[in-house]
DNA sequence: AAAGAGATGGTCT
DNA sequence: GACCATCTCTTTT
């Protein structure tokens, strides 16, 4: 089974756009030198025209990275609690990028359950916060480049990537309490 | 099975 | 000083 990087190209582009062709391919930690991936299962797409991004209201100190280049990791604290992961796909610039929502264990599910405090399977990674912990992304990790060999959180192509487009459900984000309506969640079909 | 609430701290106005 | 891109546990139906 041939592995490859996700290319940058691949990511660059408007995050609505670019959202569904990164459910698929795999999240690979080897943070603490322990190996766990999973495949992306659900996204969320934001940018910078959009009332529910931290980019909205334009540069600050915590969203520089979403500013950046393509294929560099956005990690924020959540309710002063939770980690959240996104990888941006706009220009330098731009603003844009995509929340990690959920992923399903491929390997290291032991170190996944470990982290997790022993919680069911199906819970191990489906949720934004619960994802961060299985993959012990921290917010050391913003700006790390998932397109880098030598990052410890990389994003890799196995060939099963993208799922077919009736595979692909669309609806509103969760969570927040602007821009509620707009269809910028993918998560792929079980 | 569903609904409610508390935890907890950075970020921005 | 208000507002969260959440999770878990407790309480109620």
């Amino acid at each position: 089974m041939s592995l490859r990087p996700v290319d940058r190209a691949e990511l660059s582009g408007d995050a609505p756009v670019v959202g569904p062709r990164l459910l698929g391919t795999l999240l690979v930690s080897r943070v603490g030198g322990v190996l766990v991936s999973g495949r992306v299962v659900e996204v969320e797409a934001y940018r910078q025209d959009d009332p529910a991004s931290h980019t909205y209201g334009g540069r600050t100190a915590r969203n520089r990275v979403m500013f950046g280049p393509a294929g560099h990791l956005y990690v924020y604290l959540s309710y002063g609690i939770h980690r959240c992961a996104n990888v941006v796909t706009g220009a330098e610039g731009e603003g844009q990028a995509l929340l990690l929502r959920a992923a399903v264990p491929v390997e290291g599910v032991e170190t996944v359950r470990t982290r997790r405090g022993g919680r069911r399977d199906a819970e191990l990674m489906d949720g934004p916060g619960k994802l961060c912990q299985a993959f012990g992304i921290e917010l050391d990790h913003d700006g790390v480049d998932v397109c880098s060999p030598s990052s410890e959180i990389r994003l890799m192509d196995d060939g099963a990537a993208p799922p077919a487009p009736d595979r692909v459900l669309v609806g509103p984000r969760v969570g927040i309490t602007k821009a509620i309506d707009t269809p910028w969640r993918f998560r792929i079909a079980r």
